[in-house]
DNA sequence: TATCAAAAGTGTATTTTTAACACCTATATT
DNA sequence: AATATAGGTGTTAAAAATACACTTTTGATA
């Protein structure tokens, strides 16, 4: 291999993961507690090294299945951070990625094997480093998203209620939605599948169960439909 | 200084910009030939290498002035492409920067010296290695970002026209506005001012010239006003 | 000096979207 | 049988977006 740009510095390529997270009523960050100095004993995400032979996107999977045994789910770069004192050890370069993931779904032992812990998104504590101000970006990007493609459904499991997706909303946006307005308009988007099925544990009553319809809201979307809550 | 990290693999960390203007009619990029190998002679977007001292959007800034003169426009970082081997001669990750500029602005000597040239974005030539690509990330994030954020107003003059303003968001958005509806809607907003001068060079009847009253759009701001066109 | 050409400038009516709002239903528990 | 609790449902008003056509100005030209 050529090597032209022999004088140029090479830097540390770290990738931090900030994980969501649903659990009925809040947004949740799933945070670890660093085991190694600087730091070691404080709050943060989840991170690890870029190697030579994979690409951002790898790196950002590995890491996550290496520490939490997640593998498949919504992730997506969010922003690079590159403060030259970031990290006090050496210069590192950060790459920030964000996943949803549907919390039930997470292995607790594994987690707690690496003790990490969910916290809401606001009673978190203070993190490591520049990963607070992640955190903050992560959010917003998370609403923007969020606002504009289903990525909601990421967060609940594959059957949920029309109550639980709009605290999920809820939880997102930070604001209360009003209960008519918001089952009309995701109605009229018409990308779920109600079933005869009713969840039992939130109410005598019970309350039906939803899917997403993904083969429906790809074909919608391919004729020019778009989501928008 | 501490070497917590001393086994981690180490990358060279490029800085790529994609560097927005606009004429008139067209929105434009700045393009370069690449004078060294690989892909000498090839068009590609101004770029060098991150240096230990300094952090990406410093990098970003030291690009673009030393490659064009430019200083002090509107930067921002986009997104980090990672592929393995998007460049043949070393394992290289690139942070992609967008710059909004006035093109009136620009030294045309200084960026005649370096062989850069203005491409229309419709009739830009085929880029090295994943350049593509960032441009057409950068002209989706632009889009998002001048439809949020007065920021188009990077790429006018400091006195434009309603026409001209008109014509910016039509080449950005790639879709032909309403006259009427896009000036009333620009009056809603009330963050311009129009001035008693007349552009003369456009028509005989000549036309009106306004400017960005950026402080009025800091204080209606801060009382929770959002731009949105 | 009258006419023409070319872009500037201007307002209203319709449709669509968003927002506000309150009562009945079903059922497990007592 | 009564009660408590969350689920479920439609309409009206306000705001925003869209569609749409004619008059004005003035330099250039006949």
């Amino acid at each position: 291999m050529l090597n032209t740009y022999s004088t140029e510095d090479k830097v540390l390529l770290a990738v931090d993961c900030i994980i969501f997270g649903f659990d009925k009523e809040e947004l949740k960050i799933l945070l670890i507690k660093r085991d190694f100095e600087p730091e070691k004993g404080k709050w943060s995400l989840m991170g690890g090294f870029l190697k030579q032979n994979e690409n951002l996107d790898q790196a950002a999977d590995r890491i996550l299945s290496t520490l939490t045994g997640i593998n498949n789910v919504y992730m997506e770069q969010l922003h690079s951070y590159s403060k030259v004192d970031r990290d006090p050890a050496e210069r590192t370069i950060s790459v920030a990625y964000y996943a949803l993931i549907n919390i039930e779904d997470h292995n607790a032992e594994l987690i707690e094997k690496y003790s990490a812990k969910w916290f809401s998104i606001k009673k978190a504590p203070d993190l490591i480093f520049d990963h607070n101000i992640m955190v903050k970006h992560a959010i917003s990007r998370l609403r923007y998203k969020t606002s504009k493609e289903p990525l909601g459904f990421e967060l609940l499991p594959p059957k949920f209620t029309m109550r639980q997706l709009q605290k999920l909303y809820e939880a997102i946006l930070n604001q209360k939605l009003d209960k008519r307005n918001f089952i009309n308009k995701i109605n009229s988007l018409d990308i779920l599948i109600k079933l005869d099925e009713k969840d039992m544990n939130s109410s005598r009553k019970g309350s039906f169960l939803y899917m997403f319809d993904e083969e429906k809201y790809k074909r919608k979307k391919a004729e020019g439909f778009s989501f928008k809550v």
